[in-house]
DNA sequence: AGCACGCCGACT
DNA sequence: GTCGGCGTGCTC
């Protein structure tokens, strides 16, 4: 039998040892480790014991053999929240598909970057007196170093450890043996930064309604009955789903156990948090892309120590140390951005599901619009679904008006505003009421395409069409490669080349011709770019500072605006005609969000539907506010398609330098799953959607089957395969049920 | 992070 | 020469 080694990744946190380190199995651990396997190494020098995270097993010796040591052993008891933490790392290793040491690091958060804090900080035992003849002492001595700290340390009572080891050069054996004669101490730090300051205002209990206090009893018995399950919550926009969580998180921290919110990344606006705050206090914290990672750093710390019962964040926040969390929450549960386009490609949802059964934790998940695979689920049993029917704030749901835009041409209107939309939109002019316009558009803003023979302007290191900017100048988006506006197609030499817009800026422009002196805002990617542009802008509307707001998604996700009665859906199907199966429930989710901002306050909205498709289902539906039938045809649909959630899928994606030897290592590993598992229905290989980024050739195959396992064995045997070939210059990801597809 | 090794000035 | 502090670099 051949000695089998492992790849270890050392439990230390420091950017020197953030490696992995190769330890012989002995033969009594055989067959008892995989990755994610806790042990006990000896390491460094001494062959101290410490405890380290096997990361991957194999029979190739990668260091010279004379060197290397054996496991030592398991540890004694398995310890605490880590131990969670590592088994979530493993499992999202093997649904997913990504190496140990990638999963780790989704898992275990900055665990490098600790150097920026005050985490440690060297504390001054002895008087100044007792200090400065120790100094003197030193001096005598000619210890410099030793000096140096102690002559600070007779200046100030503390200081931090990085101008230990940094501004006053002094190293950790220096510093120990200050600390042995017992003239100073290191303490961790124990003061945190919390990111947002806002004081606990005056809790405000709002009384429930019935279907709300159902579903809190519900859960709540279930929860106290040892049943911790997977909640579906259905309420339409405006039904209090937040009210729910915040009870239900109430009662959870009663029990003393802590909860995770999970929000969009886009939605994380001011105005939840103040309402988690107002209602938890500083037992509340926040994680967010924009905290810098000690900050994310000190979060961790804080949940670990019991300093907070709650934390709200974007899929990251699943992570947090919690002791003993009881409760995961995620709101709009829908969205696209639960899903992590990085690899490990993780979607939130499960591994909160996944995350709970570690901690015998309850999974409540909320959303106005379902998405397909969670409904589909509840209908199977397997979340729990309840219904939040009626709205508490303000009346009646908007009145739809479906415009025709083919109608609309025949009839001379050539305008982008419809009649209907155009008379509206004078009406709430006239009574000083806001109006939003929203354009459904997704991506491919602003190309510039040749008239006289169609020729698009194209990234030459990315299959991606260019985008124009001001100043005349064509961008990529994804590399940032930027060339001049052409005054002749490259191609044909015609020099009618122009920028194809239907951007936000030409709707404004035509607005304003025909509203002189009409007040706009504008709201999409190009101003948002900074940090808190886009919470400007929406307060700014919100203020009544603008008549009329215009934007893309962004601004139909989750923000109250009572002043504002009419809602105009530009061009509903622009979203229609993505070629991904997706697009039918993706402009559904958009339509039915949008015309849900019109009419929140105390007057009755309207919104309309400009459209070239008036029949399609997608758009009829949300026309109605109408999930149910949505749901029932789109499922139909999936169904005949062998789409998820009725199936599952799996991308296996190929990347590298050279085109041909990426096409074939795609066509052959496509045939290796192919005659291992005939049962399977493959596709492709193919160029990806995007076939070249940054000079990469991608190609991309799926394989479909309704058993999300045999997806796993597919990726199993594929890194089985890549493992015995060895392809260099080639990576390979792994995308579970995705979320962008062709 | 912690430990050993080797350099360099000071002192018997 | 030897002793001891102090920085440097390595840890499978």
């Amino acid at each position: 039998m051949r000695t089998l080694y492992a790849d270890i990744i050392v439990d230390i946190s420091h950017e020197k040892l953030d490696k992995t380190f190769q330890y012989r199995i002995p033969e009594r651990l055989r067959d008892r480790l995989e990755p994610g396997a806790c042990v006990m190494i000896p390491f460094g020098n001494g062959n101290r014991l410490i405890k380290g995270y096997v990361v991957s097993i194999g029979d190739q010796c990668q260091f010279d053999p004379e060197k290397i040591k054996e496991i030592a052993g398991l540890p004694e008891k398995e310890t605490g929240v880590e131990d969670k933490m590592i088994a979530l790392a493993a499992w999202i290793r093997r649904n997913y598909g990504c190496t140990m040491i990638q999963a780790l690091k989704t898992v275990l958060p900055a665990k490098q970057t600790v150097k920026k804090l005050e985490h440690r900080q060297l504390v001054r035992l002895m008087s100044r007196e007792e200090i400065v003849s120790l100094l003197g002492e030193c001096e005598r001595k000619k210890q410099v170093a030793k000096a140096r700290l102690l002559k600070t340390l007779s200046e100030q009572e503390s200081i931090p450890y990085e101008w230990v080891t940094g501004k006053l050069g002094v190293s950790a054996a220096t510093v120990n043996s200050i600390v042995k004669v017992g003239a100073a101490k290191l303490v961790s730090s124990e003061s945190y930064r919390n990111p947002v300051k806002v004081q606990a205002g005056e809790t405000t209990y709002n009384t429930l309604s019935e279907e709300q206090q159902y579903i809190i009893t519900e859960v709540l018995a279930d929860f106290d009955a040892g049943k911790q399950q997977t909640y579906l919550i259905h309420g339409i926009t405006g039904s209090g789903k937040t009210e729910v969580y915040m009870q239900l998180i109430g009662e959870m921290i009663k029990k003393g156990r802590q909860a995770i919110v999970l929000i969009p990344e886009i939605a994380l606006t001011y105005q939840t948090l103040l309402r988690f705050y107002q209602r938890f206090g500083d037992r509340v914290s926040v994680m967010n892309s924009t905290l810098s990672p000690g900050e994310k750093y000190d979060q961790c710390e804080r949940a670990k120590a019991g300093e907070i019962d709650v934390i709200i964040g974007p899929r990251s926040a699943l992570f947090t140390p919690f002791p003993n969390l009881g409760l995961i929450v995620m709101d709009e549960e829908q969205e696209n951005s639960y899903k992590s386009e990085s690899t490990p490609k993780y979607h939130a949802r499960e591994t909160a599901m996944e995350v709970a059964k570690l901690y015998g934790a309850s999974v409540v998940l909320g959303s106005a619009t379902p998405s397909l695979e969670a409904y589909y689920r509840a209908g199977k049993g397997e979340y729990r679904l309840f219904h939040l029917t009626k709205r508490l704030t303000g009346g009646e749901l908007p009145t739809v008006h479906t415009v025709d835009l083919r109608q609309e041409l025949q009839e001379g209107n050539r305008s982008i505003f419809s009649r209907k939309l155009q008379e509206l939109m004078t009406d709430r002019l006239s009574k000083g009421q806001q109006t939003i316009l929203f354009l459904n558009r997704r991506g491919y803003a602003g190309f510039v395409s040749c008239r006289a023979c169609g020729e698009v302007m194209k990234c030459p290191h990315c299959d991606v069409s260019l985008s124009e900017h001001k100043g005349g100048r064509l961008i990529c988006h994804y590399c940032g490669y930027m060339q001049p506006m052409p005054k002749l197609c490259p191609k044909c030499g015609s020099k009618y080349i122009l920028g194809f817009k239907a951007g936000t800026q030409q709707i404004e422009d035509k607005l304003k011709e025909l509203y002189p002196g009409v007040r706009t805002l504008r709201m999409d990617a190009d101003t948002t770019r900074t940090k808190d542009s886009y919470e400007k802008i929406l307060s700014a509307f919100a203020n009544g500072e603008a008549d009329v707001l215009i934007g893309t998604q962004m601004i139909v996700k989750g923000h109250d605006f009572p002043k504002v009665t009419l809602v105009g859906i530009l061009a509903a199907d622009l979203s229609l005609n993505a070629s991904d199966y997706r697009a039918g429930e993706r402009t559904f989710q958009l339509l039915t969000q949008a015309v849900g901002r019109a009419g929140r306050g105390a007057l009755p909205g309207e919104a309309v539907i400009q459209t070239y498709q008036p029949d399609h289902y997608a758009i009829t539906c949300a026309a109605a506010q109408d999930y149910k039938s949505f749901y029932e045809e789109e499922i139909l649909y999936r169904e005949l398609s062998g789409y998820p959630p009725a199936a599952h899928m799996l991308a296996v994606q190929i990347y590298g330098k050279e085109e041909e030897n990426v096409k074939q290592l795609a066509q052959r590993l496509a045939d290796v799953v192919k005659s291992n598992m005939d049962f399977l229905q493959i596709l492709g290989p193919t160029p990806a959607n995007i076939s070249k980024i940054n000079d990469i050739y991608r190609y991309v195959f799926y394989a479909k089957h309704a058993e999300y396992d045999t997806l796993v064995a597919v990726k199993d045997c594929v890194e089985e395969t890549l493992r015995q070939w060895q392809p260099r210059q080639l990576s390979i990801q792994f995308d579970f049920d995705p979320v962008n597809v062709l």
